[in-house]
DNA sequence: GAGCTGCCTTGATATTTATCAAGCAGGTTG
DNA sequence: CAACCTGCTTGATAAATATCAAGGCAGCTC
C-alpha cells in the first residue's frame, strides 16, 4: 500500500508511468529523513544502498581528493542522486551535503534494481534520468576544457538568468563560494571575475545579480546549446 | 536471421543475455562500415541516428567551441558509444573520428529503442552500460578539477601501467598530443611534465614510457580508487 | 551596542599553464 | 639522398589562476 508521504514523488518523471503494484513494491522500506543544513548525509566511497530523492531544500555533491575539494553539482526539489551507484551496486564516487534543512526520501536500492527488472515503464524512466544526467555531465565537462573561468562565470549568468524566467535581475541560487567550486577556480577569483565581467554587461551587488547589457555578455559568453 | 557479421559483438556484455529474436531485430538494418584513419565520422550537434559499436580499430571522441578543441575520450576495440544521445533521442554532444584504419558497427537508434522495451535482459545490459560510462566521466571530471596536469599524467602512467599487465615499460597507446588533450593541457606543457616527473621515477623516450621507481611514482601521484 | 563570526573582497605575490618562436628528429617522398 | 613533412621538445615570455594576508561588512550573540 502506497504510503501518503510518497505521494509527492509518484508525479515526477521517473516514478509517473509504472504500474500502482511496481511503486509499492519500490517504496516498501522507504522513508522519509529530515536534515539540518550542512549536514554530510553520503562520504564517497561508502555503498549505495538508497536512491535518494530532494523532496524540499537543497543538496550539493561534492569530492575530496588530498585535502582538496570540488562541488560537482548543486540539487534542489525533485532531483534523484546516486542513481548510478545504486543500479550498478557500487559505491558512491561523491559525497553529499545539505546546503539548507532538507526532506530528502530515500529508497531501498535492492527495491529500484527490483522494479526495474519487472516494470518497463520505470526501467524506461531509469534509463532516460540516468542518460540525461551523463549527458549533464559531460556538457559540464566540455565546459571545463574549453573555456576559462571568466567564460564559464558568463555562461553560468546567462543560464541562471534563463532559469529564473527570462529576469535581468536575480539571486545567486548558491553561495559564492560554493559557485566558485562548482565553476572550478577560488573564491578569490570568482570575485575578480565578477569585477571582469562589469565592462560586459554584468553588475553583483551581495547575492544580486543585475544583466545590464545582455547583448554585450551574449555576446561575451557565446552559449553553446551543445554545453549549456 | 542474424547476419553473420555481427556474431563478434553478439558476445558483448551489452548483447550476450539478450534473446536470439530480440537481437535479430536489433540488428535488422544494422551495418559494418569500413572508416580510414582520421576520419570524422560524427560531429556533434547531428542526430544520433545510430549507436556505434568500435570492431577494430580506435575512435577518438572529442568536443570543440570556438577553435578550440578538446579530446574527451578514446575508443578501442568492442566499446560503444553515442548510446545517451541513442536512447534519449537527441543530438550528439560529442564528434567521433577516427585514429586509425577503423571498422565500425551501425545499429539504428530506433531498434535500440524498440528493443530495450521488449527486452529486459538488453534492457539492464543499455543501463548498466551508461551507469558505467556515466561514473567513468564523473571520475573524469574528479580528476580534472582535484588535480594539477602533472598529478594527472603520474595516474595516467600509473593506469597505463596497469592496463598493460603491469608492465614498467610499455608504449603510449596514443600520440603525445592528444593525450596532452585528454589531460587538459596543451602538448608543449605535457613535454615539461614528463620532465617533471623523471625525480619522481619516470623515464619517457619517444613513445615508450618506463617506470624506474614505482613506489616514489606512486607516492606522488596518490592514485585513488574513486578516481582512477 | 560591542564584540563575534563567517563570508566576501582586494592587493600583493607566487605558481601554474598557455603562447609564441625556434629547432630537432624520425619517417616519407620525390 | 635531399627536401620535406609532422610531431615533439625547448626556451623565453605572457596570461591565467592560486595563495597569502589584510580588511570590510552583514548578521549573530550576549
Amino acid at each position: 500500500m502506497t504510503l501518503e508521504r510518497f505521494e509527492s514523488i509518484r508525479e515526477l518523471p521517473l516514478f509517473a508511468e509504472m504500474t500502482g503494484v511496481s511503486f509499492d513494491a519500490l517504496t516498501r522500506g522507504a522513508f522519509v529523513q529530515n536534515f539540518p543544513p550542512n549536514m554530510v548525509m553520503i562520504s564517497e566511497g561508502e555503498a549505495a544502498d538508497f536512491l535518494h530523492i530532494v523532496q524540499s531544500g537543497c543538496v550539493e555533491l561534492f569530492s575530496t581528493w588530498t585535502n582538496r575539494e570540488t562541488s560537482v553539482t548543486t540539487l534542489y526539489e525533485n532531483s534523484t542522486f546516486i542513481l548510478a551507484a545504486t543500479m550498478k551496486d557500487r559505491v558512491n564516487l561523491m559525497s553529499a551535503r545539505t546546503l539548507q534543512k532538507s526532506r530528502i526520501i530515500m529508497i531501498p536500492s535492492e527495491n529500484v534494481r527490483n522494479v526495474f527488472a519487472t516494470d518497463p515503464a520505470f526501467a524506461l524512466a531509469i534509463v532516460d534520468e540516468l542518460a540525461r544526467c551523463y549527458r549533464a555531465t559531460i556538457r559540464n565537462m566540455k565546459n571545463l576544457k574549453l573555456r576559462t573561468s571568466i567564460e564559464r562565470l558568463a555562461n553560468y549568468i546567462l543560464k541562471q538568468h534563463h532559469r529564473q524566467g527570462e529576469a535581468l535581475s536575480y539571486q545567486l541560487p548558491v553561495e559564492k563560494r560554493r559557485l566558485a567550486s562548482y565553476l572550478g577556480m577560488t573564491p578569490e577569483n570568482l570575485s575578480r571575475a565578477f569585477n571582469n565581467l562589469k565592462p560586459h554587461g554584468v553588475a553583483v551587488d551581495g547575492q544580486t545579480i543585475t544583466i545590464s547589457d545582455k547583448t554585450k555578455l551574449t555576446a561575451f559568453a557565446k552559449p553553446d546549446m551543445l554545453i549549456d
